[in-house]
RNA sequence: UGAGGAAUAGUGUAACGGUAGCACGACAGACUCUGACUCUGUUUGUUGGGGUUCGAAUCCCUAUUCCUCAGCCA
């Protein structure tokens, strides 16, 4: 059954699923209907892919639908700004909500008039103790809660809430709070605020509201408007699952959804908290919510991740209650695996050094017919030219090689890449010992690299032709965190910033045929990584690559 | 201390009460015009203690550890 490789695999959630489909119930004659709600507040990050990967996806295991929603019903901490990031990063990653894109704000109206039902209903009430007091009021574990408003007459109660609306009260002056249980073990049920006062510019309803509908009231109210049939969230909102369900309950609306809730990601070595993330863009530890090395969709997009490793990566986690910390080489690999597959390859001398062909002519130039990729015939050839000077890696030649080493040394053959068996005699090096160039000479006979006498050659290595190749700019990035877990050291998680997690190579040689490179093009850079083209400088039309993964490296461990 | 969750290899994730699998990593080897890829093999696991059962990761009891909640954030 190989064909089902795309599809995703099973989890918790699924078997929930299938119960309600198995009973009936609120479910029943239902497509599974599920959303995905950020807060317009920031930029979205892999942990938001999970959460997508499962809303999207399991709306289309079940031949569901999904929609996208902004919860804004915070106008404090949103801006407009963040909308139209959120919705390219989802798109990017390739999930469709098709018509359906939705903004709580646009339920605002309808949210009043359910929180008038519950006033009526004497399920809330008017509360006029400040910040200050609701907390001293609040009780603790083995202390129920007090609240000296909640018997307040109904009739005063909607007065009240209708006056909040009107705008009559200051910020902070009073809440709406539901009457549960103030003696409950879960504080969300004693008697949670539903409304606050606060007179702000909402991003999309400007100043029509004041007050506005807290997260635990709004959140369910959006999703039985919408028809959502299972909410699916993260596990801090566990707990708000009881309040979540009366809200449902207590309302006239017929939609009944269930909250299933499932853990959110954690990768080792990486900060995905929003406020840390504003903070290292904010303190310039960082170039950008996009630097190539920030856990942002559109940071990893500009490092070079591809949808479909994301999407790999994210299928392949799981989905499940128990809070885990992936390792951040699970990414790297799902992201080799797709570009070792759909990588054109390249040569780039990244440390370059002159290799010389000694007994090759002067004036010579040849031309060199390089396949695109080697597995994969498909992708076509390329020409790359050669000649008597070559640049080569300045790691693939040494003086005094250590055991094993089987790339240029002193007597050493090694075969240029699709070009030529060359055999080292030897180097020139400045005053400081450094070698400047290397000495070679080629065997006529292995044209094309091959060995008509079959003569095994062990080493290859990569080149680029001196007298034709272009210039270009390298970043390499490593972890930006030098300690896996940052967010749970006792110290500021700015202080384990890895300093070396950007290294940037200025003058690096590239072979001609990557002149013509496009923006966002990728590359497998013969042994030194896939590399993304990040920018193409206007003046000078000079290429700055991203290093999106190294390759696996085997023996440098030995 | 109240309430709600969770514990399976180094990591992540599976297993109607019926041989504890898979992936990543690590290690060893084969192959190779990339020390990549690919292929082969190996290693390591059910939190502890009881109980039910012919049989328990799974059911029961108990202990332990970890996570979440006392925003007018989401």
């Amino acid at each position: 059954m190989e064909e089902n490789k795309e599809v995703m695999s099973s989890n918790f959630i699924h078997s929930f699923i299938d119960e309600d489909i198995a009973e009936g119930g609120a479910y029943y004659g239902k497509k599974v209907h599920t959303r995905f709600p950020p807060e317009p507040n920031g930029y979205l990050h892999i942990g938001h892919a999970k959460a997508i990967f499962v809303d999207f996806g399991t709306a289309e295991k079940y031949n569901g639908i999904c929609n996208l929603r902004m919860d804004d019903t915070n106008p404090t901490k949103e801006d407009v700004e963040y909308v139209d990031a959120i919705k390219e990063d989802i798109k990017w990653l390739g999930f469709d909500w098709e018509d359906r894109f939705y903004y709580a704000s646009d339920y605002f109206e309808q949210m009043y008039g359910y929180a008038v039902e519950l006033i009526k209903k004497g399920l809330a009430y008017v509360c006029e103790l400040n910040g200050e007091q609701m907390r001293e009021y609040r009780g603790d574990l083995n202390t129920p809660a007090k609240s000296p408003y909640r018997d307040r007459p109904v009739e005063e109660s909607l007065d009240l809430f209708k006056r909040m609306r009107n705008g009559e009260f200051e910020d902070g002056a009073m809440t709406l709070r539901a009457k549960i249980d103030l003696a409950s073990g879960n504080f969300n049920m004693r008697d949670p605020v539903l409304y606050r006062i606060n007179h702000m510019i909402h991003h999309r309803t400007g100043d029509k509201w004041c007050i506005y509908p807290m997260y635990d009231f709004a959140h369910p109210i959006e999703d039985a408007i919408e028809g959502i049939t299972h909410s699916l969230c993260t596990l801090e909102f566990e707990a708000h699952r009881p309040l979540y369900d009366w809200v449902v309950d207590n309302i006239s609306i017929e939609s009944k959804p269930r909250q299933i809730e499932f853990a959110r990601l954690g990768i080792n070595n990486t900060v995905m908290s929003k406020r840390k993330l504003r903070q290292l863009v904010e303190e310039n530890y960082v170039s950008g919510w996009d630097d190539p090395r920030m856990p942002t969709i559109c940071g990893l997009r500009r490092r070079g991740y591809t949808p479909k490793a994301i999407r790999s990566f994210t299928d392949q986690i799981g989905v499940s209650k128990v809070n885990s910390v992936v390792e951040y080489g699970f990414l790297e690999h799902c992201l080799r695996d797709d570009l070792n597959e759909n990588a054109k390859r390249a040569m780039a001398v990244l440390d370059p050094v002159k290799l010389v062909i000694t007994n090759y002519p002067e004036d010579k130039v040849e031309e060199f017919e390089v396949e695109n990729h080697p597995q994969n015939p498909d992708m076509g050839t390329r020409k790359v030219t050669f000649s008597r000077e070559l640049y080569i890696e300045s790691t693939d030649f040494m003086e005094e090689p250590f055991k094993k080493y089987q790339r240029l040394y002193p007597g050493n053959e090694v075969r240029i890449k699709s070009a030529y068996i060359v055999k080292c005699t030897g180097c020139k090096k400045d005053d400081d010992g450094n070698v400047v160039e290397v000495y070679a000479e080629y065997d006529p006979e292995t044209r094309g690299g091959n060995t008509p006498d079959g003569r095994k050659v062990r080493g290859t290595i990569h080149w680029v032709n001196a007298r034709d190749c272009i210039e270009a700019e390298v970043r390499l990035y490593d972890n930006l965190f030098t300690v896996p877990e940052p967010e749970a050291e006792d110290k500021e998680f700015t202080e384990f910033v890895n300093p070396d997690s950007l290294v940037v190579l200025k003058n690096c040689k590239l072979e001609k045929s990557l002149a013509n490179a496009e923006k966002s093009d990728r590359f497998q850079f013969m042994r030194q990584g896939y590399f993304c083209v990040d920018s193409i400088d206007s003046t000078g039309g000079k290429l700055v690559f991203n290093r999106s993964v190294s390759l696996k490296d085997s023996f440098k461990k030995k």
